[in-house]
DNA sequence: CCCTCGTGTGAGAGCGCTTTCGCATGTTGA
DNA sequence: TCAACATGCGAAAGCGCTCTCACACGAGGG
């Protein structure tokens, strides 16, 4: 009663186009296809009948039987985050060109959202996925996908151990730059405000991340290369001048408590470095409310050159990072896996840039105070050494 | 050969579930879906087979049969601009909640690009769409989704005569609003940079989206509003305070020039109207470069309550979209339609806030080189009447 | 003139799943 | 004790497509 009743009830199938066109399921598809061998006449016809028929193909129909869905998986950090949006952008840009379409996801940086993500793009049976991993070790879920033959890039961050492409920047280097930088300008004592720090002592944290940055949360990297640029330069590290917000509400009231006890201190930092987009606001946010003249008195140096970096007066200076090739590099990394490349899985670390702006050249550098400030500080604290 | 020597050529079907279970796949198939009946012990019994087998149910095949993929598609304008970021956020997180995936592309505000963008999700067999639309006109396209049973919500714009459910915020209110705000300030001579005026005069334009403005590109509704309030206040339209970037290269050098040529005149505004995010920006450097004392002498009231708007000093007066409540809130729309619901298309309106800050209130308002401003404008060009 | 070959087409299997239908139980009420 | 029914399960169809295989046909070589 159902069954024959309803010719039509959803959409077109290939079925009936190729009976309007007078021909079989299998020479439509062909016709359609672009594959196998058909006569330039009947494909024509066919050709009209589907337009014809508004005739849209099924891909998961077709995904069911190729085994490729022409479709990434995407799971990033936060989407509405300039950065991962940025990312996104590059991603897509690249995917689309080759005919893929890209499903994204939040992970808000929780395992097991993440978990969640991963499987559903599984079931979805994407044919790569991208990844911002919110864990860096013991990550068996992930070697499971990859087992499976399902290609995995990582991107801002990556997995120890994990036998997957990577396309990342050079955390370290680009933080010990940028602290060089400021050393340059005569500052001697540089406030750091970073996320993730566990209790106790920051400097011992930090070391046990140096053996092995690369596979470390984003921040704790860059704190790295802000105490090896600090030792590089013989300046004393000073546990009070480094600041962390916990890595739970890492945006929020934590940054900003953070910052003003760097600000609070008997002899406040002359600048400050902070660690991601986020942070930088924060930082500049709570010097501007602190009564300390910007950028004479303190200054800071963030990551990522977000709008609102450039628009201040004096504009900041930051480390940009490529975001949006970040994206494109992951997406031709991970076609080309798809392409059969099989070679051992790489790591890119993509190049930052150092763009210098007043609030580390402007007016009067703070190396007068900054002089006055180190003599205090030498005094009142003993160089934190290795 | 090929056949049977591979018996997991990729990953485990429910088939196999079943074998190892020691049931039909009828039966694992509805102990894992639960549907139908099974008994309690033969439900775990397979539940754990799959979890030992690493089981994924294949959701193009259950799409196939089910005819519900539990996807939807986002057709956005740039998923990198935080106005779409933020309700992509919006759309995903209720989406997500329901079990739904999101498919996102960028139209870029191309007619052609939106419609392929379409056609793969239609493709794609989503269950429902999300959709700025590009053009607001003679859209047989969407209108043929809709005939197909596909629903679609429209956020930011809505096509003229389509029967669609749409997301937007009153524009032409919300501008009407922020001028009447400046005028209550005191000022008298505004000026407006808008984006996607053609060529030839701008009020008659602008008096012809006024018949239907929502139904119309939002930079142009929101100009709509800027006309209707400086009329009610009695107060002259210029067109030479008139200022449009073309909407082809509308976020880049275009707009530089519109604002530049607004602040070169004999006689600047002493306030400019920015009617979205990136216009705003824009204007704010404008005037920053301009010589003239912001907000003293030229302020800026913009849209989209971006970082940067916060950051700067003085802090900008800005008329803030709720993005992620249209995104939030499109979902909404959508799952309701999906769930049965078949009532007529509906336009939502949501409330925007105009959050007041020092550009517009600080020190000495513009009032008293309006005062002189205005004279001078009289006596230079006849007010615009109707 | 027959055999081979290339070309275009159709039949049919099968991708992994859901869902209907019917059958074999076990349970209940008269 | 037997009809009536609920319960759990398996067989099999079918979603829309791709792709292998076989077949029909005409052209060309021996």
């Amino acid at each position: 009663m159902r069954a024959h009743s309803q010719p039509t009830p959803g959409r077109p199938t290939i079925e009936n186009v190729a009976a309007a066109a007078g021909v079989s399921r299998a020479t439509a598809a062909r016709a359609l296809g672009g594959y196998g061998r058909v006569s330039d006449e009947t494909r024509s016809v066919v050709r009209k009948h589907a337009q014809a028929l508004g005739y849209q193909a099924n891909r998961l129909a077709q995904g069911m039987v190729t085994g490729r869905t022409l479709t990434l998986g995407f799971v990033s950090a936060d989407m509405a985050d300039a950065f991962f949006g940025q990312t996104m952008r590059g991603f897509t840009d690249i995917a689309r060109a080759q005919g893929y379409d890209v499903i994204i996801t939040n992970s808000e940086e929780d395992p097991r959202l993440e978990r969640r993500a991963v499987e559903t793009m599984l079931q979805r049976r994407v044919d790569g996925l991208l990844l911002a991993p919110t864990e860096l070790d013991k990550v068996r879920h992930l070697e499971a996908v990859l087992a499976s033959g399902l290609p995995i890039v990582q991107i801002d961050r990556s997995v120890r151990g994990l036998a997957a492409d990577a396309v990342l920047i050079d955390n370290v280097g680009a933080a010990r730059d940028a602290v060089n930088h400021l050393i340059e300008r005569g500052h001697e004592r540089i406030g750091l405000l970073t996320a993730g720090l566990a209790e106790g002592d920051p400097i011992a944290q930090l070391d046990a991340v140096a053996t092995d940055p690369v596979h470390a949360q984003t921040p704790l990297s860059r704190a790295v290369g802000y105490l090896s640029a600090l030792r590089s330069a013989g300046l004393p590290v000073e546990t009070r001048l480094i600041a962390s917000a916990s890595s739970a509400a890492r945006y929020a009231d934590r940054a900003e408590a953070a910052v003003a006890g760097l600000l609070a201190q008997p002899v406040p930092p002359t600048a400050i470095l902070a660690v991601d987009g986020a942070l930088t606001l924060c930082a500049f946010e709570a010097v501007q409310d602190s009564g300390l003249r910007f950028p004479d008195e303190c200054t800071v140096l963030g990551f990522d050159d977000l709008d609102w970096t450039r628009i201040v007066r004096p504009r900041v200076t930051v480390v940009a990072q490529p975001a949006y090739d970040i994206g494109a590099t992951a997406a031709r990394r991970l076609l080309a896996r798809l392409a059969g490349d099989n070679s051992p899985p790489q790591t890119l670390l993509l190049e930052t840039s150092l763009v210098v702006r007043e609030s580390t050249t402007s007016g009067t550098p703070a190396m007068r105070r900054g002089a006055s400030a180190k003599a205090r500080t030498r005094a009142a604290s003993a160089p934190a050494g290795r």
